[in-house]
DNA sequence: CAATGTATTTCGGAA
DNA sequence: TTCCGAAGTACATTG
């Protein structure tokens, strides 16, 4: 008979002093565990750049993965950080608790130091699941592979991600008048910065293919008023194209469900 | 006589059933207090994209501003989350209890599905402190602002962050012969990407000003391999300069300390 | 408000 | 490993 230990989620450590908050600290690194500690911290980080952040009451949670965050509670950022893969050693000083995070070449680290620790929750937690993320910028791109007439009729795509020294060209095809046409696609408003990013492209490719002319779209939801001045003084193009509405044509091939639909609801008379 | 009620900076809930959740978030979300939930939850989020995420443990943060961050036990990022000045409702669903999160304009919602809560925190947290950061790629223009040397003699800075159709050029200058110079700074190893981006201001420029001959340089810690052969085809110009190093000449001319105190360190016989 | 570029960017993918 | 560009990017800054 086996006795099955029922597995503890969360394990609450209230108001410890700074040698038991250290010692939870070593020893949910050690099982490669997650904490989260609630208490009053200041931070600093010397690596790649330098930040200190004077003392005040935060959020620290050390990731299994070594990963470190400490969050104020406000904004969608930790004020201060350590990547995954960083080891996490913590010491007892005084009346005080010390964290010093470091990456594994040493070149970044972190020190914590806790005035008072409120509260630590070691995590026992299981979570097997990867987000299933619709609309990137990918899907985009598989969307018109498989319906080329989303950017133009006649248009045949040559192939996705072309490699050239300035960099990769989303996608390489051939209009019906045979010239080649390089397009960039942008899940957001395009910007002159997307400008530059396709123009550059072009340049390069035209640079590559003397003979053939070379066009260049850029495929975006929308495009900045700015952006559209330069985009039209390059001699580049704009095709609105929405990613959401992207995601059922990809979906729709992935579920064999035919193409001629799509033309049939997006094109009269095809 | 006042009598001050002791301020008490956390307030554990600890396995609620759904009503009493659901009451806690709705709760911190009106005193504007954050709110921290561990528990088994699923996720679904409708905007710019769509995204999917099935049933895991997971730490939940409803933080002061709106914004609210779902996070795995590991990776820098949170898995979902909603930006800041987001909305929040909850409610209990029998065994459920769902929050709900939506910008205000609604364009952006987030939905998370309790199966089980093992502990609510609401956090009254008091943290004044901002981040104080050095390095920053800011910090290298300012550093060359003051002491034009760091990328050749003779440089005389005529203005920072200049706007043109393409963008903002970092610092603009005359070099000793009077051609001018566009500088782009880089905090990290410089990339193909970054060369195209100077090389769009430089051809800009070069618009602009047919009279003077135009420079490009690029001022970054390092650059790849092959935006280096990019860079030299390109007729564009690196120059070395490490982030870290141009902390100090910002700090010294804040504390008044003379600039031929690290023109002597720099550079001999100055 | 729109527009632009940085970030201790992180993250995944391809050569 | 190096290198590249996307990101539900967020965020600050400036016109």
């Amino acid at each position: 008979m086996i006795y099955q230990t029922r597995r503890e989620p969360i394990k609450m450590m209230p108001d410890p002093d700074p040698k038991t908050a250290a010692e939870a600290v070593m020893n949910a690194s050690s099982k490669r565990r997650a904490l989260v500690l609630f208490g009053v911290c200041s931070v600093r980080y010397k690596g790649r750049a330098t930040s200190v952040l004077s003392e005040g009451e935060r959020i620290v949670m050390l990731k299994e993965d070594g990963a470190v965050l400490v969050h104020q509670v406000w904004g969608y950022r930790p004020v201060n950080y350590q990547p995954p893969g960083s080891l996490v050693f913590a010491k007892a000083k005084g009346e005080r608790m010390e964290i010093h995070a470091s990456t594994r070449d040493s070149r970044q680290t972190m020190d914590i130091e806790f005035g008072r620790v409120y509260l630590a929750i070691e995590l026992n937690f299981s979570d097997n699941s990867l987000i299933e993320l619709n609309g990137t910028e990918a899907q985009m791109r598989d969307s018109v592979v498989y319906l080329p007439e989303l950017i133009e009729e006649g248009l045949r795509v040559i192939t996705q991600e072309f490699h050239i020294k300035s960099g990769f060209v989303d996608l390489l095809a051939l209009d019906r008048n045979d010239k080649l046409v390089a397009i960039e696609f942008k899940r957001l408003t395009a910007k002159a910065s997307d400008i530059n990013q396709l123009l550059a492209y072009v340049s390069r490719l035209r640079a590559i293919s003397k003979r053939r002319e070379v066009r260049g779209i850029l495929a975006a939801p929308a495009i900045t008023k700015s952006a559209r001045r330069l985009l039209v003084e390059s001699r580049l193009e704009f095709k609105a194209l929405d990613p959401r509405k992207c995601i059922e044509i990809v979906k729709g091939v992935d579920n064999n469900i035919s193409l001629l639909n799509y033309l049939g609801d997006s094109q009269s008379g095809v």
